[in-house]
Parts: C-alpha cells; structure tokens; sequence
DNA sequence: CTTGACCCTGTAGTAGCTACAGGGTTTCTA
DNA sequence: TAGAAACCCTGTAGCTACTACAGGGTCAAG
C-alpha cells in the first residue's frame, strides 16, 4: 500500500511517517517505478508499535532500543526495566508538580470573582505581588522550573 | 547593574534574559558606553513577574498579556479571568492523561520483574501485542495522542 | 484535456529555551 | 605591565516531535 493508505489503517499523518523514517525509526520501504513508497503489513505493524510507545510518552531515541531489541531476541532486556521505571518516575514527578500547580492555580483563580478594571485585579495583585517578593534579593531565588516542569 | 547581576539576583540566565528581550517581554535596558546592558530594580522585578508567570505554566504571549494590563491599569480585566481559568483546564486535563499513562505504565511495568532475554520479556510482549491489535485494522485506530498529552 | 487528489524532496516553523561561534571589555593576579 | 579568566555583545543553531509549506511529478476520474 502508498503512504496515504498506510496513514489511513494507523491513524498517522503520512508527514509524521515520512519523519519517522528519515528518523530512522521506520525502515525505509520499498518504491515502486513512479517513486512511491510501498509498504506491508510489517510497516504497518513496526508503525503502530511507534506510536503505541508514543502514547506512552517514551521519548522516540528510547523507542528505537526497544525496536533493536526486538530485532535481538537474545539481547538482555535488563534496560527495558529500567526504561519503564524511568518513564513511571518520570510520570509520577509530573503528576507531583502539577497537582501543586493546580493547586496555585484555583488560590489564584478565587482572587478574582467578578469584572472590573486592571487596577482593581486580585488575581494581577498577586502576581505582581509575588514578583515584588522574589525580586527582593534578600528573599533569596524562587526556582520556577522546578514547580512547572 | 550588569546582565549577569540581573541572572544571578533573579536565578535566571543570561541567555534567557536575553531571550525576554528580544522576544519584547522583558523591556531594553540602558547601555553603558562599552555597550553593556544596564538594568535597575524594575527590571528585576519584571523578570521576577515573567518567572512566575512561567513557573505557572503560562504561555509567553499570555504574559505579555498580563504585562499589558500592569501598564495599562484602567483596562477591562475579564481575560485574566479567561486565561487563568484555561490554564486550570489545561492542567486538569493533564493530569487526568497522566493518572491514565500512570497506570498503564505501572500494569506494563508488572510484566516483568528480573533479567532476561528480550525474547522473554513481558513488556516487549506486551508492547508487540498492542502494536499487533493496533495494526489490525478491522479493530479501529489507537489515537495516541489523545493519552499522552 | 483538465482538475483534484496523491506522491516526492527539501526547507521552515512551533515553544521556550539553551548552547555555541567569534569577537570585544573588564577584572584580577603574577 | 601582561596575561588569563570572567564577563559582555550579536547572531546563529540546536533540542523534541512533529507539522506545514513550496515546488514539482503522477494518477485517476470527468
């Protein structure tokens, strides 16, 4: 089948799957005489594999060791643990700052209930006055990265 | 004082200092005669304000947004209302994809529990077995998007 | 024959930084 | 004083994972 169709039967645009195999993730298929690419039921399902490891958010230099590692059977897989504990630690870290973020967020949100002017803004009060706080050079560094990851 | 002043009073680099500036967030200071930038206390502060702003998980225009009404205070404020209440959704939503990629991280995870070969892995298996379903196409399209945002 | 859909390669853009490259200025030490 | 290291400058490029052109070729249907 043509590139369309394969994006079809995956759900994939064909612009991701021609980006997954100058990637290198996806072997390049055959190409018949106009210069199309061919693809079968392999493409189809090394595809679907790719973007089942995406749903799981693992970054595409790891999905590529774990399609090597299909291809070595007798590999050992000891880093395919670990992958999925990096991820699940990955994850759970998110999960971790966004709650506190979420958390921020609904304090902030109260602060302002009804329209008014700018001036008049609980929720830009606050902001502004957690700016002054942390731009007094005595109140030490807020570290945003570390809330927002 | 100078940029590097600025970055270390405010836990910011340099480089990203001089990002917000040319992006038009953070105003251009003064220069000294050899052409150094020259920053003053609302200076700092401003990038405190873009800091936990970001820390909040805003977006850049949205806080050149809020930046606006500071200026500008007699403006309506009903959008900061709107832009905060879309970052709650926007985090709501993350974290419900997460709880779900959590899970299905974990329940992969418990596929396999020692060293062994790849063709003995559970969580290869599980992985190829999915991808298989997936390429199946009488059994509809996995949207992996829709998990892992 | 024409048109629209599909295909091709290569380039560029997204968001928010971060890291050079190449060169000028300042500060400190021997 | 000289030299080295730290700092400063502008401009460019890279990261991740796509996504969207631009410009041109091929195919199928009307």
């Amino acid at each position: 089948m043509r590139i369309g169709e394969l994006g079809q039967a995956a759900g994939v645009d064909v612009e991701t799957i021609r980006f997954y195999e100058k990637s290198g993730l996806l072997p390049a298929p055959a190409r018949s005489q106009n210069g199309y690419r061919t693809y079968g039921s392999m493409h189809l399902e090394c595809l679907a594999f790719i973007r089942h490891c995406r749903a799981l958010d693992i970054p595409l230099n790891e999905v590529q060791r774990l399609l090597e590692f299909i291809e070595q059977p007798n590999a050992d897989c000891g880093d395919i643990d670990q992958l999925i504990d990096t991820q699940l630690a990955k994850v759970r870290a998110r999960l971790k700052s966004l709650k506190a973020l979420e958390k921020q967020l609904s304090s902030l949100r109260g602060r302002c209930g009804a329209n008014h002017i700018a001036s008049e803004c609980g929720i830009l009060h606050e902001l502004v006055a957690a700016a002054h706080k942390e731009a007094c050079v005595c109140h030490g560094h807020f570290e945003p990265r570390t809330l927002a990851t």
